[in-house]
DNA sequence: ATTCATTGTGAGCTTAGGTAACAGTGAGCT
DNA sequence: AGCTCACTGTTACCTAAGCTCACAATGAAT
């Protein structure tokens, strides 16, 4: 208590800014159908030129494949991707996005910016930018432990 | 895609930072045999000079009152902390630190001061201590839309 | 006394993730 | 050819953490 612990409540601040984020992201995704997970990974499949496979997203996600698989499901289901094997490999499924997909996408980055401001609201321009490459630097290495 | 984006870029990279801490967390306090949301209440209650009330950690954590409930049944299964029946209100519980939930605290600091630096590691100290006024500020007003 | 607000909890659900086992496929090797 | 081994995704189950809804007990106020 007494003790500085500097870093601890580092850790504590970020952890209760992340619920917040999490709430805020959960509040404007829901009227568009789609839980925030879902919502980071067709972010993601729409970051690639070539469809990905499910292997991919699992690492750029840093989540065990199994996980992805849920995801898809569900995205799949609401017509936003599509699974397409890939005729080169047959192990391997590609994930495509669909036309719906697009079109929820933009309505996701919408809600996407709409949830951020109210987190970040306290912040000014400069900040932001601030926060920003401190983040960058931080997320620049392999990982801890990976 | 072409479009800056940075707070949503901003969000994105504060998320998966989280998701780092998370893993780190649950990863140095498994040993310890409490999960981070147990972790987290523990520490809020020691954090109060006279034992707090249920409806007093909820709202400290921001959380609902019903989350609070399964964490105290969880940790004072453990014998980390007791129900106390509050005499002058009999509706309230107060939540009472036991010596072996003082003694679990030590090494829970101890797991979180780890799991800190390992993902922490980046960051000089200066841009911790950045980092943490920015959090500060952010985390300083009342919270979006309570 | 009756109504209303507070306080904590039982029951049940959802999201997000994880493990373990497994089937299908490709690749390399004798 | 066969035989083994690594890779890819999925089925089946488990956990953590949080939520809503309903409710019982208690206190406060009219």
């Amino acid at each position: 208590m007494t003790a500085p612990d500097t870093s601890g409540q580092l850790a504590e601040q970020l952890l209760r800014l992340t619920r917040r984020l999490h709430r805020a992201q959960k509040h404007y995704l829901d009227p568009v159908g789609i839980t925030p997970a879902q919502s980071r990974l067709l972010r993601t499949v729409a970051h690639y030129d070539h469809p990905p496979r499910m292997a991919d997203l699992a690492q750029r996600l840093e989540v065990v494949p199994r996980a992805v698989t849920t995801l898809v499901d569900a995205l799949e289901a609401g017509g936003s991707v599509c699974r397409v094997p890939d005729p080169s490999n047959r192990r391997v499924i590609r994930i495509e996005l669909t036309d719906e997909g697009r079109r929820i996408l933009r309505k996701l980055r919408e809600a996407r910016r709409a949830a951020v401001e109210d987190v970040l609201a306290p912040l000014s321009a400069e900040q932001r930018e601030q926060l920003g490459s401190l983040l960058d630097e931080l997320m620049a290495g392999p990982g801890p432990a990976c």
